[in-house]
DNA sequence: AGCGTTAGTATGCAATTGGATACTGGAAAG
DNA sequence: CTTTCCAGTATCCAATTGCATACTAACGCT
């Protein structure tokens, strides 16, 4: 073991934690991952999420250097997000993690273990 | 694009990103990655975190099925704490994101932006 | 004239998460 | 006889996160 707690301050584990714990935050780059997209088409895909709530963990994402906002001066306006290069690199990251969950949903059928109440 | 909302819940990204974001989730699983633990031996590596908080996450990670607890009925009791199967596949994962952290840190030095006030 | 579209901001609230603190109990060490 | 170690539980509080709702502003369409 030659990790200590400074260490994991230290290294990049607790950065990247705080990025992918938001609610949202990893879904909504997945779909980055694909294409850039405007503010109401990402709405779109999450009926659950509201106005207000999608424009602050844009925000929080577009703080971290994970997403760019780009802006077109129009009238209606038109708003493009789309990931940085280092927002990119998560790809294999989101892919890996979403074949454990799917992995980890069958795990979950199969067994016939009940949490204890 | 072949995601809709419901899609990404049936996948296992939700899942996983429950799982995933605590607080403590990812540190605790690195760790016990490494070998079993006992929860003092745990506490010792955080020195942030509280005994009452340390139990409940492990107690989280427990009942999502991450981690196994074995007591050995003794005095001073000794309770180990272990990755189950499905929890030990997250160490690739681990792995990476730890990887893009350090990328991400990286590139955070170098880059001269600023958060927008 | 009024509605829909765009991408927001402002404010307040609710839920969740995490932390502080105090308590248990039994054995061993001093 | 008091303290330490072990692994907790109970209760309450603080901070963070996310949600609901109402507002803005400029243009196009009917």
């Amino acid at each position: 073991m030659n990790y200590t707690n400074e260490i994991l301050e230290e290294c990049g584990l607790t950065s990247a934690q705080k990025i992918l714990s938001g609610k949202w935050s990893m879904r909504i780059i997945l779909f980055l991952l694909e294409k850039p997209m405007r503010f109401n088409e990402i709405q779109r895909l999450f009926p659950d999420i509201t106005h207000a709530t999608l424009t602050k963990q844009l925000r929080l994402l577009e703080d971290y250097g994970i997403v760019v906002r780009n802006v077109h001066s129009q009238i209606p306006p038109k708003v493009e997000y789309s990931l940085s290069d280092i927002g990119k690199k998560l790809k294999p990251i989101l892919n890996s993690v979403m074949a454990w969950g799917d992995e980890y949903k069958e795990y979950q059928k199969d067994s016939t273990t009940f949490k204890h109440s």
